[in-house]
DNA sequence: GAGACTGAAATTGTATACAGGCGGCGGTTC
DNA sequence: GAACCGCCGCCTGTATACAATTTCAGTCTC
């Protein structure tokens, strides 16, 4: 068993190809067909197929097999809605019962590193603000100090097309989207000073809020559908209205 | 592959022989000697502790296998929360996008069904409540009519000691939890006539408030932890403060 | 012409055989 | 006497062979 397992090559292989738009929505996955398309033998790439079940990408069909999942707007609005509900829970909490210095002093570094990039030279510096941000949502699900909580979290902003980062890719030149940025950042801001004073409800409503800004966003994806499709990973999966 | 497959039976032996407390706490799994002990093949035993390290009740160790979790009250009173918030968010959204009438109707005849149990000649019916409870609970997960969302909703509840019948086991003696089904009866009417009113708000506190009946359940069975520990499935899962 | 039944092929689910680490135990050395 | 090194065994992860079921095609019957 090498430090790199064949699962996790079959899982991050298989990933890949369905957020790519590899397959149709609804397409029934042959195993066979699969190992022989990225070398793994059909033992490990079982157990990929059905971590994907659990991450919702895949279903398994009754009769057998997987097939890939279809999404509706719905779908996706829902679990967006999801991940902003489990991530206003685990800010109220970390308000509530509060949050070490050191823990406050790591968020802080962050938001100052968003700062920085939203305003680098040339522009925004795109590739840093996506890592930040990400690290700040990790950041928010560790906040409680529940392990429980940064479980689901983590795994609630995994759910395709839910993630925080998941219309940060590939909008670089929309204008509008750009300005979004402005009024996130304004909301990472929001909900760490709630985190501080121990202001659960507050902490709790801005998350919820600033998770809404990623349904913006799918619209926005969803209108340019045409050429957005290429570059955001899983907007082939979601059925047209 | 028949009708039921080698992986649901090694499914339902293994979550049987953790939950009962069959192995310690953090205690390591042989695969070979689980394979031996339930009478199934390693393989789709392996798919069966997968499955069961994404419900928590197994952790993967890093060097290889995996191991029977251990919980802290704490981590008990996130996963009730977290179900408590989840539920909410689905009570609030059916209250808010409306609830056909068929729904309602369903809705309101387990409710009648609980009264019933609750009056029983002889005392309370407990089978009966726990069925019709549990089949509440589920209701509610289906009532916003999201996928996404009745799928987290089912996925909260199976936590350990986390769902809605978690306690509603062999406590059929105790006179104060009695009389709590009492209060947990009100709240689910409480949550129905929201729902039907389109008060989301109104809808997302009771489900929410009504989910921690479980916390005061979960300290009255740890209280009693040598009693009940036999008799609640994963109570022995819980780490003694 | 449509539908149902039978057969075969393909595909999934299961079992087992194999290989590579990880841990434990004993030996050796300082 | 203690600590480090090396070997051996067990265990997990992987591959493949096998069996059972599903599905599809073809044909026969109504």
């Amino acid at each position: 068993m090498g430090r790199i397992s064949q699962t996790d090559k079959a899982l991050t292989a298989l990933r890949t190809l369905v957020l790519t738009g590899a397959f149709e929505p609804g397409e029934k996955l042959s195993e066979i067909a699969l190992s022989a398309r990225i070398g793994i033998s059909r033992t490990p790439l079982r157990e990929a197929l059905g971590r994907l079940v659990e991450e919702g990408l895949l279903e398994r069909v009754p009769s057998g097999g997987c097939q890939v999942s279809s999404y509706t707007m719905q779908d996706i609005v829902d679990a967006i809605e999801f991940r902003g509900t489990v991530e206003g829970l685990a800010a109220r909490l970390a308000a509530e019962r509060g949050v070490g210095p050191a823990a406050l002093t790591d968020a802080n570094i962050l938001l100052e590193g968003i700062d920085a990039a939203l305003v680098a030279k040339g522009g925004v510096d795109f590739p840093a603000y996506v890592r930040l941000n990400a690290a700040f949502h990790d950041w928010i699900a560790e906040a409680a100090g529940s392990a429980v909580l940064s479980r689901e979290a983590v795994r609630a902003a995994r759910l395709p097309l839910t993630g925080p980062s998941a219309f940060l890719t590939r909008q670089e030149s929309q204008v509008p989207f750009l300005r979004s940025l402005e009024v996130a950042q304004y909301q990472h801001r929001a909900l760490l000073e709630a985190i501080e004073a121990g202001e659960g409800g507050r902490a709790e409503a801005v998350a919820r809020e600033h998770a809404r800004l990623a349904r913006r966003n799918l619209q926005a994806a969803v209108a340019a559908r045409d050429t957005m499709t290429a570059h955001i990973p899983g907007l082939a999966l979601v059925a047209p209205d």
